[in-house]
RNA sequence: CGCGGGGUGGAGCAGUCUGGUAGCUCGUUGGGCUCAUAACCCAAAGGUCGCAGGUUCAAAUCCUGUCCCCGCAACCA
């Protein structure tokens, strides 16, 4: 018996999971299922991350230690995976004791393999709490890094892992197995930045408490990919005194997890492993990201989409399949909740339900409740399904889930058309419950069944309960299950109410969007009360101003020195977007001020012009340009609206 | 020459690696059927596969060039 080890990647307690995390999740799930009923020993793994500052500091927040924390979120993914049916045979978490034991084994077998690789260095740099990691100094800005993040100059005495050693050595891993990354895309990015050099990675943390105690020096915690990582091991009883589970299942056979995290799995991982003298993974997945409106799921931009209703309202199964059909493997895709929707009818309801129940219900009228009496081994029907089952298990060996389904749905649609042209209801009335007809009726029944056997890995209720109401083996859904003529006769079949109910789309979106719309915009609460930003300019000076902002006073005010300036020249700084160099004549001086409003105004049309300015800023660099002060403009959907004066005040002139 | 993704019937997307009738969902039009969840079946309209060259018996697919769009970063002081 083949093995078969699978593993997500663990979700971060930091909050609920979202779509992406349930993506990630039903993935995993369709194939763990699908190798399981194909005979493999399958080990299916997911967990949770546990460890950090940020878990750390927003227990502290709740005034609550943070294993209490983790504990109640922890519960919330536990639930929902209940509820999609995740047949995980694992979960791990990475405070648990068995995790911290396979961490300690690892480091310890570095560390006696190969003694230089782990060593005490110094790190200091930009340090961004939010994203718990070193921010590049070109990637900083004013305390600010590219996500917006406040980051904080941090030095410390750190564990160092000698990633540097390991370049060659994981290029030739590449290279000798093409397959180790997919989709290639993915392997092409990672093999680009190896190939640039790698740096030694910083494993340990004296800043944060929350985590697991560096051997030797509690002063550390291990830092994060060395912890969380290592959980594909520790979940199997790596360095435990029991290691039956890892000697049958490891190296995993295929880690998923999205395409950002891909780097850590693919160079750190291995490297890791390498200097562990660890057999490696087989295969490091990388699927895409889900969408809100073209735009990148964030919590910061709160579209994060969290389709519960989807779930209890039209099940699991709607939501697995829409997942898994609509993506195509590795790429982007956008969400909505209309698009779900339109796709559970066309494919769900109008489909292989609507297809379900017309078999099942002839079924029942023409052969008195059950089966026919009679099964057909020639006809058209199982022609499609032997040439539909191939296609669809090549596809599901390729984790092209979504061609999988297509393929299964040709066989849907060949039976819609084949009960159309053999006419049954006119046979039965012309001819009775016959043999012809009896043998039609099976064909359909009996590829309904393949179909729903395909199908099993992905619905699996769904699955079950068709499956039993055609008269099928519930149970049986393994390989020899996608062979034609399995389906029984003279059993009973059930013909009840509708496995996949019709969505009224414009309804339903339109109740969801009125429920939203009276639910009270939810108080500002749970998202953390903003940090007073400490020093700094605000950035979004061009924003609207967010209606809590504190007052401030005249004093205060009165700081800003606010003067008419003409501008003397202008030009577009080159290759930027929407930069536009000036010289503005201040009453005092002439100066340079770099202003964002090139999407809005040519250089030309500014010349000569009287705007307001604010003269004492701090100057700034702007794509190498100083910039000594700023140009005032109104913001109307971040488009620029210059605020102008009337010619005759003169350059110089206070506003106030 | 910043990195990456994309340009395919009205909309949204596959197909491009491994050249060979351009496919899917929704939408539109006409017909059929009444077993089924107002479903299902058949047919039709609608595409110079961004543009231009090239390779080839054959190009959406390979090569070269070019235009445009979208992320991200470099620029919102």
């Amino acid at each position: 018996m083949t093995k078969f080890y699978i593993t997500t990647a663990i979700h971060y307690v930091n909050d609920d999971p979202h779509i992406g995390h349930m993506y990630e999740n039903i993935v995993a799930d369709v194939l763990a299922r699908h190798r399981r009923r194909m005979g493999d020993d399958v080990r299916f793994l997911t967990g949770t991350d546990e460890h950090g500052q940020k878990i750390e500091r927003a227990a502290a927040k709740e005034g609550i230690a943070p294993i209490e924390l983790a504990d109640r979120v922890v519960n919330t993914h536990h639930e929902l995976w209940k509820k999609l049916d995740i047949s995980h045979d694992d979960f791990i978490r990475t405070t648990e004791p068995r995790h911290r034991a396979g961490v300690l084994e690892l480091i310890r077998r570095i560390q006696e393999r190969n003694p230089d690789d782990i060593y005490l260095g110094e790190h200091s740099g930009w340090y961004c709490q939010s994203e718990e990691t070193f921010i590049p100094e070109n990637q900083v800005k004013d305390g600010i890094d590219q996500d917006g993040h406040k980051v904080e100059q941090t030095t410390e005495r750190n564990y160092f892992f000698r990633l540097s050693a390991y370049t060659q050595r994981l290029l030739d891993h590449y290279g000798a197995n093409p397959g180790f990354i997919v989709p290639e895309t993915r392997m092409n990015e990672v093999r680009s930045f190896v190939e640039q050099g790698l740096k030694d990675l910083s494993i340990s943390r004296s800043a944060i408490k929350w985590g697991i105690p560096f051997p030797g020096n509690p002063d550390h915690v291990i830092y994060v990919w060395m912890d969380a990582l290592t959980n594909y091991m520790s979940a199997l009883g790596f360095g435990s005194g029991d290691d039956a589970l890892w000697q049958k299942y490891w190296p995993a056979d295929v880690h998923l997890i999205g395409k950002d995290i891909v780097r850590f799995h693919a160079v750190y991982w291995p490297a890791f492993l390498m200097a562990a003298g660890v057999e490696l993974p087989k295969r490091i997945v990388g699927h895409g990201f889900w969408l809100r409106d073209q735009l990148k799921i964030s919590k910061s931009l709160g579209n994060v989409v969290r389709p519960y209703n989807i779930i209890d309202d039209f099940g699991a199964d709607a939501l697995r399949y829409y997942v898994t059909r609509e993506m195509v493997f590795g790429h982007d895709q956008d969400y909505s909740d209309e698009a779900l929707l339109t796709r559970y009818n066309a494919d769900l309801a109008n489909g292989l339900g609507n297809a379900t129940s017309r078999a099942i219900k002839m079924s029942e009228t023409y052969f008195g409740g059950k089966t026919p009496p009679e099964k057909c081994m020639v006809n058209d029907l199982r022609y499609k399904a032997e040439e539909v089952v191939p296609q669809y298990l090549k596809h599901m060996n390729d984790l092209a889930l979504s061609r999988a389904l297509e393929s299964a749905w040709e066989l849907v649609s060949a039976i819609d058309s084949y009960i159309v042209t053999r006419e049954p209801w006119r046979r039965f009335k012309q001819n009775g419950a016959d043999g012809a007809l009896a043998r039609i009726i099976w064909d359909t029944l009996e590829a309904l069944r393949i179909v729903w056997t395909m199908v099993a890995p992905f619905m699996p209720t769904s699955a079950q309960e068709a499956l039993k109401r055609l008269g099928g083996d519930p149970k049986r859904i393994g390989r020899d299950a996608l062979q034609w003529g399995l389906l029984p006769t003279n059993t009973k079949v059930t013909a009840t109410d509708a496995l996949f109910p019709r969505a009224d789309v414009a309804q339903y979106i339109g109740e969801r969007k009125k429920m939203e719309e009276t639910k009270q915009p939810e108080p500002q609460q749970p998202q953390a009360p903003a940090e007073p930003q400490p020093a700094g300019p605000l950035i979004e000076t061009t924003q609207a101003a967010p209606p809590g902002i504190a007052k401030i006073g005249i004093d205060q005010f009165m700081e800003v020195d606010l003067r008419v300036a003409e501008i003397r020249a202008a030009e577009r700084v080159p290759k930027s977007k929407k930069l536009i160099k000036m010289s503005v004549f201040t009453g005092d001086d002439e100066r340079t001020i770099v202003a964002g409003i090139g999407t809005r105004y040519a250089p030309e049309e500014l010349v000569g012009r009287k705007v307001v300015i604010v003269a004492n800023l701090q100057p700034a660099k702007l794509m190498g340009i100083e910039s000594n002060g700023m140009v005032l403009a109104a913001s109307i959907d971040g488009e620029p609206s210059l605020l102008s004066v009337d010619a005759a005040v003169p350059a110089g002139t206070k506003v106030k």
